[in-house]
DNA sequence: GATGACATTCCCTTA
DNA sequence: GAATGTCATC
């Protein structure tokens, strides 16, 4: 308890009834989090197992852990379960596996999979073909999927012709879904909740289990994980969440910040606790985020304040072009760097959209300067890695089409999409999945019988292969099995230098090593079976793993999306401008506040130092265009900002001289050393 | 069934 | 101006 302020106390102490903690940004509602587990286990005697933490992303749930660990030794913290909504989810159907109806070893899809699944049955759904876009269905379902709509209701809600043939398309998809064995992500909440609300046994049981749950960024729940929350906490309520509606940045993806206020009409008796003493920024970050989100009507009004400091007015660096804007951020870190003596991990520079995050990297890596790239596309959703994860997924599940779809001509089979068609169509007529066709009398009838022999040699030598997994560690057996199938051939096919099948060789390599460390099990370090492997390689990214080991001593680049949470003494805030924030397409009322808070949540991430950066001109779909700052930079008073570059047009060798002298001063330090 | 030239879309964020 | 999709040709 000790550090803590009286709000903070109150937060932690108040155990029995069900609890609202609406946190500001950096108002430290993690350690709130934290202590007040540890209060559980050490004052209150809550055993260990019966607590139930759940985060939004791996990320959170393992620094959390962390920190749970600074504070408790391993015995008493033994059976913690720390989670992700999807691990949790994860983790219940595991369990209630026969209850749910699937088999073991059945597969979780990520979203590309469950895309190419669509984009086939689209082909085939002769209502729906034409009219509908494979994103949009693909979106439109698993928005259904999180208000819990089953595709009959789906269908009789839709409005138009679009939208029902798209809940067909959804009755298409579920089907197939269930004749591979196999879930989508949306289904790690949606199964859960429909077995807690159907069946009074398996409810009660989880209700036993959960003693506490508590649940972090309640602003981004949607209308399946709230309805998790309550029928896990059940009649007692013994529940924290912890929320800020200023930092909803997620209503685009489902979430329902609502949420926060519906916790108070479904629990009567609910507390509501208030952080607004924030223990992260100076003065001059608090009051722009405070001025800019005052303009927000949707979210109750809260003010933060800090005793960090005073802190200085916040810059505005105006660009010519982007190329330009990422090179003045680069130098101007460089100089501060060695001015400041301020190792490179104080930087973060945000981001809208991904795609600016590529010239900014450029830029970095001329000035070799040490980054770390957080999303963009991971070493997870790499091709190679992909067609591995394939392989091995059909070791644990032999009716995983997605899988056996990717690597069935990978290497080339001569397997074709011709063959494959009619497989699919024999698979769809008799629900069953694609092995399983392929194996059927029609299917030899249908099928051209070279191509036929050719399918079932594979997958009989996919079958011994099966039988040889329980042999061997799985990293083992899957080295064995790339070198039988040659993919290192197929590489040097693919690639047109031999540089580049290396790069990605290497890259399964660490892919193999990466398998090696997860197939043991955390708690009791007992090796994984191959089905908990798979699975839990569908929900871990490995990006997070590798960047861990490797030196982070460099600046960070994020989109403001995956910088909630975080915080950094200097931030950069890049394309200050009008269309790229807020995005051009978010232009409504409901939206343009969304984006808003956005911004907010990059200003707040801020410890000492805000710079702003915005361009005169930049290319869109290779045409340049004018530029308007954003109307964020308006609502936020004209003191609080140092506007710089306004009118210079030689800002060009204004850099190359700050570059000039950031240099000399590595050459000076390097001279000493 | 594979391959390469042309056309079209996309540039938001994600468990 | 990348990346994916479509179509014609071998």
């Amino acid at each position: 308890m000790q550090g803590l302020n009286p709000q903070q106390q109150a937060a932690v102490r108040h155990i029995d009834t069900p609890l609202l903690v609406l946190a500001g940004a950096g108002s430290g509602k993690t350690r709130v989090i934290v202590e007040k587990i540890v209060h559980l286990i050490e004052s209150k005697g809550t055993p260990a197992r019966g607590i139930w933490a759940v985060t939004f992303t791996n990320k959170a749930a393992r620094e959390m852990a962390e920190r749970i660990g600074q504070r408790l030794p391993a015995e008493r913290r033994r059976g913690l379960n720390i989670s992700t909504f999807h691990t949790l989810g994860l983790n219940l159907i595991r369990r209630e596996i026969r209850t749910l109806g699937l088999r073991p070893g059945f597969t979780v899809l990520d979203a590309e999979d469950s895309l190419n699944l669509i984009k086939s049955l689209l082909q085939q759904n002769e209502s729906a073909a034409g009219m509908i876009e494979p994103k949009e269905a693909q979106w439109q379902i698993s928005q259904w999927k999180n208000d819990l709509l089953t595709p009959s209701q789906a269908m009789q809600t839709s409005a138009d012709e679009v939208e029902a043939a798209c809940a067909s398309l959804y009755d298409d998809y579920a089907r197939q879904l269930t004749a591979c064995n196999a879930l989508d992500f949306d289904d790690l909440i949606k199964r859960p909740v429909e077995l807690l609300r159907d069946d009074a046994e398996a409810r009660e049981r989880w209700q036993n289990r959960v003693r506490y749950l508590l649940v972090d960024e309640y602003q981004d729940t949607n209308a399946s994980q709230y309805e998790l929350v309550r029928l896990l906490v059940g009649k007692l309520g013994r529940l924290t969440a912890v929320g800020d509606d200023h930092q909803s940045i997620y209503a685009w993806r489902g979430a329902r910040p609502e949420n926060l206020s519906h916790l108070a009409r479904d629990f009567p008796n609910l507390t509501t606790v208030k952080l607004e003493q924030n223990y992260r920024s100076v003065n001059t970050v608090l009051t722009a985020a405070n001025q800019l989100i005052a303009n927000d009507p949707t979210t109750q009004p809260k003010t933060l304040w800090s005793a960090v400091g005073p802190g200085e007015a916040h810059r505005v660096l105006v660009c010519d072009t982007a190329e330009d804007e990422a090179e003045r951020i680069a130098t101007d870190i460089l100089h501060r760097h060695f001015k400041d003596d301020s190792p490179y991990r104080n930087f973060a520079i945000l981001f809208r959209g991904n795609h600016q995050a590529r010239l900014i990297e450029q830029q970095l890596r001329k000035l070799s300067i040490p980054y770390i790239l957080t999303g963009g596309q991971s070493f997870f959703e790499r091709a190679e890695v992909k067609d591995a994860m394939a392989y091995l997924r059909l070791m644990a599940n032999p009716s995983d089409d997605a899988a056996l779809l990717r690597i069935i001509n990978t290497p080339r089979r001569g397997i074709g999409p011709t063959t494959l068609e009619r497989l699919g169509q024999i698979a769809r007529e008799r629900h069953v999945h694609l092995a399983a066709a392929a194996r059927s009398v029609t299917a030899a009838q249908r099928l051209d019988s070279r191509v036929h022999h050719q399918l079932t040699q594979f997958l009989d030598w996919l079958d011994a292969t099966r039988s040889r997994m329980d042999e061997q560690p799985a990293a083992e057996a899957m080295r064995g099995l790339l070198e039988e199938v040659d993919y290192f051939g197929y590489l040097r096919e693919q690639e047109n230098s031999a540089k580049a099948a290396e790069r990605r060789w290497t890259n399964l390599q660490d892919w193999l090593e990466w398998t090696e460390r997860i197939a043991v099990d955390n708690d009791s370090g007992e090796s994984l079976s191959l089905t908990e492997l798979v699975q839990k390689m569908s929900l871990l990214g490995i990006l997070e793993q590798k960047t861990r080991d490797q030196d982070d001593n460099a600046v960070r680049l994020l989109t403001l999306h995956a910088a909630k949470g975080l915080e950094f003494p200097h931030v950069y805030l890049s394309g200050m401008e009008e269309d790229l924030l807020p995005h051009q397409d978010c232009q409504e009322d409901d939206r343009l506040a969304e984006e808003r808070r956005l911004c907010f949540v990059g200003i707040t991430r801020a410890q000492r130092s805000l710079t702003f950066t915005l361009t005169r001109r930049r290319r869109r779909y290779g045409q340049w265009r004018d530029v308007r700052p954003s109307r964020f930079l308006e609502e936020v008073e004209a003191d609080l900002l140092r506007w710089e570059g306004i009118g210079v047009q030689k800002s060009e060798e204004e850099n190359r001289a700050t570059a000039a002298e950031a240099m000399s001063a590595i050459r000076a330090m390097l001279g000493k050393s």
